[in-house]
DNA sequence: AAGTCTGTTAGGAT
DNA sequence: TATCCTAACAGACT
């Protein structure tokens, strides 16, 4: 699940759980570790407040008095939940506890998640938040400024979307909507792209993020589709299917070694560069 | 039921 | 430098 809205979800719930909440309690099992932190730094946070919980693409960044702070990656299978005393908590990998007894679980089956801890500096520094391009959400980018990220570029367009240098936020699944929508070929040559179609990509990026993070509803609230669901998805996953646009089958390629589902009509491969 | 697929990203090869 | 590929891991699906 967790590409941007699915981060920002998960954002909106730990602030939910832990604002202004003292964490009594840090455990970590089995998580791996961000390189340069340890359990000690975790354990360093016992007994501080949380001042806020951020996200800077599918990074969260929580903040806690003395500006220290924790980040933590959902990486691929990643997703935070609130113990309830019914069922065991399968992949707990880590828990937050606050004073009040809300317990917090870090639950990875694969262990591509991250956490860390030190002070909030320093995590930047890790994290390589200077690296990062504009979080797609918050800070997108103009079709001008998004058209000379993309200049130059010989890879394919959705694997530029997906890099996180460039923006951060997208993955597999947001890329492959956006360019449905904006009528864009996936693996066409990123230089390729005339300004107008960079303007009708990032309409489109705001179409299907927007989407996904309506779908996934308020925290707390149990009416809204579970995560991930594939009923909110037009083309993801739905190679055989037809478009939902112009009834056309469509058809899947691997591209950067991941699976790219698109409608050969709508998003045509040949359109060249006009200069 | 063995084989294939999977939402990420770091790091090494080309 | 830019791009491409694979490993890290464990489960779901066909």
């Amino acid at each position: 699940m967790p590409e941007l809205p699915d981060v920002e979800h998960a954002r909106r719930c730990l602030e939910r759980w832990l604002l202004h909440k003292t964490l009594a309690r840090v455990a970590a099992s089995k998580t791996r570790l961000l390189r340069g932190s340890s359990v000690a730094a975790l354990e360093s946070l016992q007994g501080r407040r949380i001042e806020n919980v951020r996200r800077h693409g599918k990074w969260l960044l929580v903040a806690f008095d003395g500006r220290q702070g924790l980040a933590l990656h959902l990486g691929m299978t990643g997703r935070l939940s609130l113990e309830r005393s019914r069922d065991p908590v399968r992949w707990s990998r880590a828990q937050l506890e606050t004073a009040e007894g809300t317990r917090v679980h870090f639950q990875d089956p694969r262990m591509f998640g991250r956490l860390a801890a030190g002070s909030l500096a320093r995590l930047r520094h890790e994290l390589g938040l200077d690296q990062l391009g504009p979080d797609v959400w918050d800070e997108p980018p103009s079709a001008k400024v998004l058209g000379s990220a993309l200049a130059h570029r010989r890879r394919a367009v959705k694997d530029l979307l997906m890099d996180q240098t460039v923006l951060a936020g997208l993955g597999n699944i947001q890329a492959t909507e956006a360019l449905w929508k904006a009528r864009i070929h996936p693996a066409r040559r990123a230089a390729s792209l005339r300004l107008d179609e960079v303007r009708a990509l990032i309409a489109a990026i705001r179409w299907t993020l927007a989407r996904t993070l309506k779908s996934m509803g308020t925290p707390g609230d149990t009416t809204a589709a579970p995560p991930g669901s594939k009923a909110v998805f037009r083309v993801y996953g739905r190679a055989g299917e037809t478009c939902p646009r112009c009834r056309t089958r469509l058809e899947t390629m691997r591209i950067g070694g991941r699976q790219s589902a698109f409608c050969p009509k709508c998003q045509q491969a040949w359109r060249k560069r006009r200069r």
